[in-house]
DNA sequence: AACTATTTATAATT
DNA sequence: TAATTATAAATAGTT
């Protein structure tokens, strides 16, 4: 478009490919931005040069466009795909999957951790349960025999489960099993701290 | 470029717009390639059109491409944060942080979330072998006493904790706990199935 | 989509 | 790198 037609391949003399690199991309973002704004289009242009320096030019945010690229490619690439998601989660085979598979994927394992974790609980805390009232059966019994007892036979310091803090059948909360557990006879945490967690 | 000089603004007609946009686009995606050729350079280009088609151009590889774009682009935004990850993590400030922090931050707080889990059962273990004991000892000092009594007074079907299946100090796993729920009075769980986990 | 008058981009030069 | 300029290329309006 000069002088001269240049034929389009690579140029060799490295300054003179500098040169024609500062030009052309001057024009080729210039034409970016015209046809964003005439048309009313999205455009994302990104250039390394040959030293791999970074030019951009986004008609909004780049970041969106990537996005929305990726997101258009994606169902390109894997057309009909729907939220088919097994639990042959054979490790590896999950480098097929698109991001919005993974995403759903980790959502359901989330949501099923969530289940069981919830579950386990429930588990403990029917054993607690479970456990407390025989103790305190048992606890009442032996009262009730040492009472009928003619002489007193000096029991073991047996401490009785407290009736107040027997927990209910939804009972779930972590602070309950602390209130349980500083009701029992077990001496460590003699401050009213709550389990401490450090990251880092 | 043409019969008249434009004003590089939206064309407001949608008919001329979109043939604007398919001769320019050409000239676009010409220059692009071309400057790519010419200069060595790596061209990325994503277009949306006003109507939301996709067209793309890329020198090399797109995905490549754009992931040494947001790799720079990273490296710029935020130059030398190193992992400075507080727990001061207020919900919405996050977004100011790269993916490399997030994830750094993620494992960070998947590791804290398991010591917290871990923690919690090992207080669960804790209390329901402290109960655990407590029963056995009630039972024994129970029988004691009923031994050394006259009469038999009829007690109550009060199911004496197994001794087999006391939880050591060590104990975590669910499966103990479920033999240890399995060994008490209640009769759910009829089957020896183990907890059931549907997704989707 | 093809045509063409004009504008724009740019290659070679300074 | 910037300015100049001759020329190639792109394209607006038309058909």
């Amino acid at each position: 478009m000069a002088r001269e037609r240049r034929e389009i391949r690579r140029i060799e003399s490295a300054a003179a490919r500098q040169v024609t690199f500062s030009k052309r991309r001057r024009g080729l973002f210039k034409k970016a931005e015209e046809l964003a704004v005439l048309c009313d289009a999205d455009v994302a242009l990104v250039v390394f040069s040959s030293t791999g320096k970074l030019s951009q030019f986004a008609s909004s945010n780049m970041n969106e466009i990537i996005d929305k690229y990726t997101t258009h490619s994606k169902n390109l690439g894997k057309p009909d795909k729907q939220p088919s998601i097994d639990l042959n989660m054979r490790g590896e085979e999950l480098e097929g999957l698109s991001v919005e598979e993974l995403q759903q994927m980790e959502k359901n394992l989330e949501a099923g951790l969530q289940r069981v974790l919830c579950t386990k609980d429930q588990q403990f805390m029917q054993e607690i349960n479970e456990l407390q009232r025989k103790g305190i059966q048992l606890a009442e019994e032996n009262m009730r025999l040492r009472d009928q007892m003619p002489q007193v036979p000096t029991a073991g310091m047996l401490a009785v489960p407290d009736t107040e803090n027997v927990l209910t059948e939804d009972g779930q909360s972590s602070e309950s099993v602390m209130t349980a557990l500083n009701s029992g006879s077990s001496q460590d945490n003699d401050d009213g701290s709550d389990i401490s967690l450090k990251l880092g």
